[in-house]
DNA sequence: TGTACATCAGTGAACGCGCGTTCACTGATGTAC
DNA sequence: TGTACATCAGTGAACGCGCGTTCACTGATGTAC
């Protein structure tokens, strides 16, 4: 049956976040168009009336993702931290967190997603590279720099990705532990 | 026809380095079994012959991937450098090369798969995890313990992951090139 | 404001392709005598 | 050492399932009068 405007509004941005989240559980291609329909509430057939392909979707839910993640850290300083190091500090606390790696779809969507975007095509990779300099812009706004900030990023991606791979949770939360503790402890992190 | 059992173990060996290359190269659903077995220059109804399923073959193609990598690691103070510092050096330069990151599939596993292989069932991540293990332990030798170790991996790993995912040359090379030297010029690395 | 009609969001069956896996077949290898 | 036979590595067609995509259908919404 027909629906309101408002409704089909709604819906597509339920199967974005379905998408969204989604995506980073289980990947591009290990998340299947009806299981992101079932998730906004729907059925698989109506999946074209909202985007082009797959892909197209993949595309709008990076950009979605990212746009999120530089939000939050966008207002990491505003909190009640009394200084940029400790809104800093309090950010790689929880990026690095035992629920940040065991609920990736609410996380950050590099780890996740960034080997897979990597053997994506045009409209992906565009969203992901954007979402990248924003991030790092955004970061070096609290980290002190753009060479912080991507020195920043580069451990915590690559700390959160080893962590989710190893199958030995004393190792992963040594792996999480060890790279918070060091982008804390020293004089300017890294 | 039948093959003599020598050209029956090479053929084996030929469709692991096959499946060891094509996984860093387009991860495990990138890669079908046909592409590996016509890249061991076989046919596809042959594969099981050697492998039980294509997880099998995945597992043992990523334990074949982090030994050699691993490998590698350890003669990199066999060099000709005159101190651990300098090999260590040149371990990371190499690792954050722009080769390395055009030829995923003569580099380190863990950029490529890592974020796979968290998605992966029992033997994948069973090999993954003692390959990081290893790793960290051989690379503890280098960059003067484990801390120094997992801290310069991660920064490693989450470089070339996002300067694979990357469409943008320029930014690709600005994240080897900071990480590189972030790593390089400090007291300890890090 | 009420009514008749056109639109189109959502449904679920069906299509078609791709890919992992199976299988009957072959002929060279390895073995028994 | 030579010969006859059994084995089995490799081949390529075929199977079957999964999944992205399409399509005919429906009935509620939105619109024209």
């Amino acid at each position: 049956m027909k629906t309101s405007r408002a409704t089909v509004e709604a819906n597509r941005q339920k199967v974005l976040e379905a998408a969204s989240e989604g995506f980073r559980r289980k990947g591009f291609d290990g998340l299947r168009v009806a299981d992101i329909m079932r998730g906004a509430g729907l059925t698989h057939g109506g999946f074209y009336n909202y985007f082009e392909s797959k892909e197209d979707l993949a595309a709008q839910a990076c950009d979605l993702s990212l746009k999120r993640q530089v939000e939050r850290l966008g207002t990491a300083g505003a909190g009640h931290e009394t200084t940029r190091r400790a809104a800093l500090e309090a950010y790689i606390t929880r990026y690095l967190s035992g629920h940040n790696r065991d609920h990736p779809e609410s996380a950050c969507l590099f780890p996740s997603l960034a080997a897979d975007v990597a053997r994506q095509s045009g409209p992906v990779r565009k969203a992901f590279t954007q979402g990248v300099d924003a991030y790092v812009e955004a970061l070096g706004g609290l980290a002190g720099g753009r060479v912080q900030a991507i020195m920043t990023l580069s451990a915590l991606v690559g700390a959160m990705v080893l962590a989710r791979g190893v199958d030995d949770a004393a190792l992963s939360d040594d792996i999480l532990t060890t790279v918070r503790e060091g982008l804390i402890k020293p004089e300017g992190g890294v």
